[in-house]
RNA sequence: GGAGAGUUGGCAGAGUGGUAAUGCAACGGACUCGAAAUCCGUCGAACCGGCUAAUACCGGCGCACGAGUUCGAAUCUCGUACUCUCCUCCA
């Protein structure tokens, strides 16, 4: 959420940076006009309330004295009237300028491309050469069935279309896919986390994800409130200090947790139908920082240079992307996105995505630190990919693949393999 | 799922209709070469608004959260959340 403050102080450089995120300039005005109208309220009704209790001290004199209050009681019941007729107004002009506010986007940084094109992304640098084959290349997902180590026609019929069946060697990959991961970052100093994969509204509305990204998510109940299963393990990694101070000597806070990540998919039906690219569920291995202000810029390279550190020691090809303004993700301020290379599909897709969130989450969780002065200020709030993981598998699959339709095993992951060097098929 | 108890400031802990005791901690000061101890003083964190050079001052708000009753609610009523104990169930 945006600081109803610094709207108003410069509303102008606020229209500017959220027109490249697709807000209209009116949708600015009218929240300054009705937090105006707010103000004034609330002068009023404070003005009234400071005399409601300033008369309330007489009553309670008088009656103490055993005399009579009953001029005093009459102006009260008149105040009362006034009182809560403004609160109303009050109460609706506040839903109005909130509904507006918590669905405005992060401010870009100032050195995000200023667009609301995709293709603006700006390439930052390339890592690894893309090898050359001297046969085609499979996808994956042909590979995966080839070996018989990945299964969607059963998890299609078990569940429906982007799931799958991880089997034999595929499972086994997988898992020491994240273990290799989760155990790169706690030599970086994260503290590993398991989760809760079910999160709660204001979680929910902590990160951002509500109440404007309803549709991309699976929410259920049991009878009650409902639950969302987390569309990633930011969720409840970041909400983990909601309505919190944090001892500012324990800033930087780094989490790292693996997680399935549950996402509808809504709106992305025909892209990527085929493979492990785009699933309802995933398994990921997640980031999150929480940093004073000032440390939020460094931070973002270390947590780039994390992630980045798996795929160099992957030996997988890919490049660094800094996504434009109307492209990044509704809390980020700037986004580095990781591609990788893939070569059936003859390009770099995202595998990682790294985000300073400045204090856009911070502001909706309420998560704080004390300043020198001891006073509460809001922590800046990171979070990357580190790595997505069926999409690292995808990606060891095709860029590792023999011409006999074998795969060869990473050498950092053949200890989490328990020696294994390569995969066969199997039955 | 059933029954009961509870939730007050950083911590402890009073307060059953008149506007949050007290202790510890913290902060400021005195004493001291300095510290401890002692003494004096301040003190609910956060939040909102006004006026501002101001983290100063004034006011609002504030007793888990949300409604209600009342001139007035920590206190009465209803709902919700969470914690603890016992039973049930369970990996």
């Amino acid at each position: 959420m945006l600081d109803i403050k610094q709207l108003r102080q410069d509303p102008d450089w606020a229209k500017a940076k959220l027109a490249a995120r697709g807000v209209k300039p009116e949708t600015i005005d009218d929240a300054l006009a009705l937090d105006e109208q707010r103000r004034r309220i609330i002068v009023q009704t404070e003005d009234l309330k400071a005399k409601r209790n300033a008369v309330s001290g007489e009553i309670a004199a008088k009656k103490r004295a055993k005399e009579n209050a009953d001029d005093q009681i009459a102006a009260m019941r008149a105040v009362g009237t006034e009182i809560s007729a403004l609160d109303q107004q009050l109460a609706e002009v506040e839903a109005k300028v909130t509904h507006i506010l918590v669905r405005l986007p992060n401010f870009p940084a100032d050195d995000v491309p200023m667009s609301m094109d995709e293709a603006d992304a700006r390439e930052e640098y390339k890592w690894g050469t893309p090898r050359t084959f001297d046969f085609t290349p499979k996808a994956h997902f042909e590979l995966g069935e080839d070996l018989g180590i990945l299964d969607f026609e059963r998890a299609a019929k078990v569940s429906g279309s982007r799931f799958v069946y991880y089997k034999g060697a595929g499972a086994r990959l997988e898992r020491a896919v994240y273990n290799f991961f989760l155990d790169e970052h706690a030599k970086e100093g994260y503290t590993e986390m398991i989760t809760p994969y079910l999160v709660n509204n204001d979680s929910m509305f902590g990160t951002g994800q509500f109440p404007k990204f309803t549709e991309d998510v699976y929410s259920i109940t049991n009878d009650g409130e409902p639950l969302t299963l987390i569309p990633t393990a930011e969720v409840p990694l970041v909400n983990y200090y909601r309505v919190e101070i944090v001892p500012s000597e324990k800033l930087p806070v780094s989490f790292t947790a693996l997680s399935p990540a549950f996402r509808s998919e809504a709106g992305s039906a025909g892209r990527d139908t085929r493979g492990l690219i785009r699933m309802h569920q995933f398994n990921k291995v997640e980031m999150v920082k929480f940093c004073k202000p000032e440390d939020s810029w460094t931070e973002l390279k270390k947590l780039v240079h994390d992630a980045e550190d798996l795929l160099q020691k992957l030996g997988l090809p890919y490049h660094v992307i800094t996504l434009a303004a109307g492209d990044a993700s509704f809390t980020s301020a700037k986004t580095n996105d990781l591609e990788v290379w893939l070569p059936a599909q003859d390009r770099y897709r995202e595998i990682s995505s790294c985000s300073n969130c400045t204090d856009f989450q911070a502001r909706r969780a309420q998560i704080r630190y004390r300043d020198d002065n001891g006073k509460p200020q809001f922590v800046h709030t990171l979070n990357g990919s580190g790595l997505a993981v069926g999409r690292a598998v995808a990606a060891i699959l095709e860029n590792y693949q023999n011409a006999d339709g074998t795969v060869t095993i990473p050498e950092v992951l053949v200890p989490y393999m328990a020696g294994q060097t390569v995969i066969v098929p199997e039955g």
